[in-house]
DNA sequence: AAACAAAGGGTAAACGTTTTCCTTATTGTG
DNA sequence: CACAATAAGGAAAACGTTTACCCTTTGTTT
């Protein structure tokens, strides 16, 4: 290294490490990193200022390896998403990463694309980074959903049940029973005629939940469905589904006059398809979502829904993860109408 | 620690490490590490195998922290969204992720939310845990940003340019410039009458290529746009400026026939206030966006714009990231007419 | 036959922290 | 005044890797 003085551009000097500060402040590192840890009765008033005052000019930060080495843990928390191109799933993602931040901790953010193995290969990659907690939006059952439960962090399921019996599951989502018990009440006081039903995959505890509440409170409210009324595809995606249920149900004999869709996006599909193919009916049939992001009132008025409050998923996820006690939380929703000309 | 015996369920081993692995192959941890980095003709092929099947039997995965701490160096690619909740950026963000996780890097998601000190927390913390790059999608300006540009990684800013001058910043984004002469084009041939553009903050490079470029185009056309028809908001959402922007364009004398909106959100806007306040004219004012998210012709088929390539974002970012000398990506745009009954 | 290269693999240092022991000086208590 | 308790802080171990350096064995070249 050649001798150079304070004028010329100083040598590059790729990352202070504690051991500069502890130089700079004159102490040790260990009281450095009592100080910057808080470890009070360790350190005088004074020596506080200097080692700060050292950090400051040198513009130190502890590295991140270093520390979770040592302390085998890290403020990462990682968020599996099943798909990142649900609107509903990044408003959640976006939600989340507030209430983490604010608590001081990092969030990871991962695409699982519903697939097992790639939910599994970043379980494992998230255990390697000593993520203080796992959250699953929208889990798919895989193997190591189940080895890894026992493990320090905790597992917060969001939306979708663990797919696997867990000791140690946390639960965040809404009161889907609830819910769709207000849809069918609403239907009944406010559509006359048949009523149909588009869902998703019922591998998912959500749709299940939906999809079941829904026929059970249309049975108790003497408006029973019958199975063509019931429609579905597996393989597609939301928007399609709703595109090809909505076709299906518009060639029955009596098609329905409100039809539910246990997601926004289905809803949208079929709008379209009422759009393009019924543009008699398309305010002739009354549709009922489930999400309601705010975008709708936005660019969808004509949809009714129950609005699932994403702001909120942010805390409460927090809130399930830092529990002692496994616990399930579950959000309010809301019933939206429609604002645009649909409804008369 | 009891004397168990191997029926009984086993000791509540969490975390298997490379030392264990060793001692069960029977070599040494160097060993272990040559045969799972690759270093080849340190080992022979029999050494090779029975190390496999220790990690494979004890579920063996090497530690980050132990891994980045000696090497300097991580998978983590660090993402820093200006806001999460445009479904661009999150389109932008989904497509990266997989980009990266094809190339073997994991993607940390962050949402500065447009504030200076947020981008600089992620910054310096994403720096600590060794990331490999730094993706910005819509960076601000702040302290930290010329400060780390000579770190190891390399800095990626898309759709927006760095508002710092670096001489080490790789771009990637679409050309603006081409893309609004397009824009004015088509307005030019399809509409008649006046032309009103709303616009987002001009802090953004986007943006301000945007504007400049389309009034430029306007005027070489010889359909030069007046102070009135210029509209922004500052503060607002896309949405809100859109709403307020419209809603001062039709109380001109002469309201435009044709508004182009910077982005796909303002046109949101927009076309809400049109619906709500000038429902004669909801199909008489043409309207152009920014972005053409794939849920435009699903719910917005009213809108016509320039569809911003989501899906090869991906892996542009890569490329830029990994290529040894800065370098400019500019993605391919394309016109996109409204499907819908808005123009004849 | 001697010298040498290469293959195969072990030992230990190093990465940057946190934390457990220590040690010393100061204070309070009988 | 003796002695314990406390404050302040240093030395060094430990976390789990990777890798520089060394050693042995074997095969090949002069």
């Amino acid at each position: 290294m050649t001798a150079r003085s304070s004028t010329a551009a100083s040598p590059p000097k790729d990352t202070v490490s504690i051991a500069e500060v502890a130089a700079r402040a004159g102490v040790s590192i260990a009281t450095v990193s009592r100080v910057l840890n808080g470890v009070s009765s360790k350190f005088s008033a004074a020596t506080h200022d200097r080692v700060m005052q050292a950090v400051a000019s040198l513009g130190y930060r502890p590295t991140v390896a270093g520390r979770s080495l040592r302390s085998g843990q890290s403020r990462l928390v990682a968020v599996l998403a099943s798909n990142l191109g649900n609107p509903s799933m990044a408003a959640i993602a976006a939600a989340a990463e507030v209430a983490l931040r604010k608590a001081g901790y990092v969030m990871v953010l991962c695409d699982t694309h519903d697939q097992p193995e790639l939910q599994d290969e970043y379980l494992l990659e998230m255990g390697s980074h000593y993520a203080r907690a796992l959250v699953l939006l929208g889990a798919v059952d895989s193997p190591q959903l189940g080895r890894l439960a026992q493990r320090s962090g905790h597992m917060v399921f969001v939306n979708r049940r663990s797919p696997v019996p867990l000791s140690d599951a946390r639960y965040v989502g809404i009161d889907n029973l609830a819910a769709v018990e207000t849809v069918a009440d609403w239907m009944v006081e406010h559509c006359s005629g048949r009523f149909g039903l588009i869902h998703g995959d019922v591998r998912s505890s959500a749709t299940r939940e939906r999809v079941d509440g829904f026929l059970d409170a249309c049975r108790k409210l003497g408006v029973p469905l019958t199975r063509s009324y019931i429609r579905s595809s597996v393989g597609l995606s939301h928007l399609d589904i709703g595109f090809a249920g909505m076709q299906a149900l518009m060639a029955l004999k009596q098609p329905p006059s409100a039809v539910f869709c246990t997601s926004d996006l289905i809803a949208y599909g079929a709008h379209r398809q009422l759009r393009e193919h019924h543009p008699a009916q398309v305010d002739q049939v009354a549709l009922v979502g489930f999400d309601h992001s705010p975008l709708n009132s936005w660019i969808a008025p004509w949809l009714n829904g129950v609005r699932v409050p994403y702001g909120e998923y942010g805390d409460a996820i927090l809130r399930a993860m830092q529990s002692e006690q496994p616990q399930d939380i579950l959000l309010p929703y809301q019933w939206v109408s429609a604002t645009g000309a649909a409804q008369p």
